[in-house]
DNA sequence: CTGTTAGCGCATTCAC
DNA sequence: GTGAATGCGCTAACAG
């Protein structure tokens, strides 16, 4: 228990602690801790020199120790099933930088798309934060829900009752997508599915498949085998086959594989087909730019910190359900099903 | 002090603490600490009603009453500019993952390129993680070291003596960039620049002067804001009024800036210019699919990770310098100065 | 406004 | 092998 940090040099400065620096300043150790948690208990004097003496002693409160006499943290853990996936950083950019005005600090954690290593990270990490924001999460409600019983929690795109949570809303903008394609004088479409533990996903569905209904369009789903570039590029067999002139895909990334997959083929788009992404995480990006249902993703990563924030604040809950909306980009990826061939 | 997370119901489950396994399986604490820290010191007998309890009760050792008392927290942080950059998700999720395998955890700390951000994180950071990576630091060398001086540390593409750093040399993807473009009969280069704080920025202006020196081109340096879609954009004004036919940007989103703000003016690649990304983040992702000067980020962030964990491990310290080298892809938007002009 | 006392949950000497 | 003390660094009553 003795020399825990090593030698002096480097890596392993051996921390003042609270008790050298009363003794420095020769005041208690409590008159030190208030100093740094509650000021306005203490005098302007005081106060001044405890600063003094803590600063050049280097001084800073160690917050496990805090955390284990107060039971806060000021930690909290925010799980996305995949960091490289370009929807989730501008999220987790957002909940961090939320959280560092507050002082708080974010582990993080990605689990693969996999449900087993997420409840691993979850309950690894339950003993060190105060809350924990899941998004995308692949868990089972009764999963969730079991969580829920011994941790704050707040979700980002999984609509749970009881648990606050933050929705994007895709339905509104897909929906969108749907009656432009109608518009253009699409009589058919395809929805190129995600993963299939995704709430946003079964949300997507079942709007293209609304919307397709209200605009008298026929409509199928062809199954990607996941939400990359890859995997979209692989489904333009299938779309081929299938003699769709309009794909509204899962997301971006999907979205431009097949535009790539076309390309391989000397298709292009928007003249041969119609392709329409989802998240607006390319943004203009993309040559040609993509048409896109766009949300506002990066204010669910400060709101879901806000709702957890008041959640460990005020004891008593309501319900809370944060919907936000998306709608459609247009840009260039998409036209009427006979294109240019219409000018020949 | 009493009732320190709330009543039972959710987000405040007590947990069952060491002393109550210790009761209910009729053992001592120590015992119970030892079945979780050194099982081999204790009989078969005991371990097995120890964890039997355990379970039944949902015990899990406090991880932050567990560090107070050894000093280690297995935690890192992990500090970069910004987790909104594609570049460096890859790397994030890499370091995770292996953290993950030896059950450690990570803080994730973006700074926003903002050098003063990244002290404060450092800081703040600092008291709860036995050592921290600092991806592409902004802080300024004396930060560094100072830093260093009281925590285990490695960098990633910074290159400092004495501090454990994994560099990704771009250089000689650089170089074969320009060599390319010579070969393709270009006689003069544009380097399109990065932050100026980042020392792979600094790197490659470097690797592309002397590229060109030796290949007898004429190079320029144009100043692009930030490393980004949009700046990029923005820097094709100053490169066709260079008369430039070859540029090679800084990173990938900053050369699809650049092809998008040329297609804007009816200029197309390769055709009317040759543009070369850098880091391959994009992949074959884009269209036309992108020259690039390609690395292995990914096991940057695994690496950095076991350098950070043999520095914990070892206290006697080599001066570790692991350099992972680069090369260039050549894809589809490099060509001969003419392009297609030498057809007519 | 400030010092004293006690304890957060756990690992760790020592004894046995 | 196991139990009884002691302390990690800090905050929270309770007095004064």
């Amino acid at each position: 228990m003795k020399d825990k940090r090593g030698k002096s040099g480097n890596g392993g400065g051996t921390r003042p602690t609270i008790s050298q620096v009363a003794e420095a300043a020769a005041v208690s150790r409590s008159t030190v801790s208030r100093v740094f948690s509650r000021p306005e208990s203490i005098s302007e004097p005081t106060i001044l020199r405890v600063r003094e003496v803590a600063a050049q002693l280097g001084y800073t409160p160690n917050h496990a120790a805090r955390a284990l006499s107060t039971g806060r943290h000021r930690n909290i853990a925010l799980i996305v099933p995949d960091v490289a996936n370009p929807f989730f950083p501008p999220i987790i950019a957002a909940a961090q930088e939320a959280a560092e005005t507050q002082d708080y600090c974010v582990f993080l954690g990605s689990s693969g798309e996999s449900a087993e290593r997420e409840l691993k990270l979850v309950e690894r990490l339950s003993g060190q934060v105060e809350g924990m924001i899941l998004v995308s999460s692949r868990l089972a409600d009764e999963q969730i829900l079991e969580l829920h019983a011994r941790q704050s929690l707040v979700l980002v795109n999984r609509d749970i009752e009881r648990i606050p949570r933050v929705l994007i809303d895709s339905a509104a903008g897909t929906l969108e997508a749907v009656a432009h394609l109608a518009q253009l004088g699409h009589r058919q479409v395809a929805y190129i599915s995600g993963p299939s533990g995704s709430w946003s996903n079964a949300q997507r569905q079942r709007a293209v498949r609304r919307g397709a209904a209200r605009h008298k369009m026929s409509m199928r789903t062809i199954a990607c085998q996941a939400a990359s570039f890859e995997a979209g590029r692989e489904c333009v067999e299938a779309i081929l086959t299938m003699g769709t002139r309009a794909v509204i895909a899962f997301d971006d990334l999907v979205a431009q594989g097949v535009i790539a997959g076309l390309a391989g083929r000397k298709l292009s788009v928007p003249q041969d087909m119609s392709v329409i992404g989802c998240d607006d995480v390319l943004g203009a990006a993309t040559i040609p730019p993509l048409t896109t249902v766009s949300n506002c993703s990066v204010d669910a990563g400060s709101v879901s910190y806000r709702l957890l924030m008041d959640k460990l604040e005020s004891h008593v809950q309501s319900d809370v359900r944060y919907v936000m909306s998306t709608h459609l980009v247009v840009r260039d990826t998409t036209d009427s099903p006979s294109g240019r061939a219409a000018g020949k």
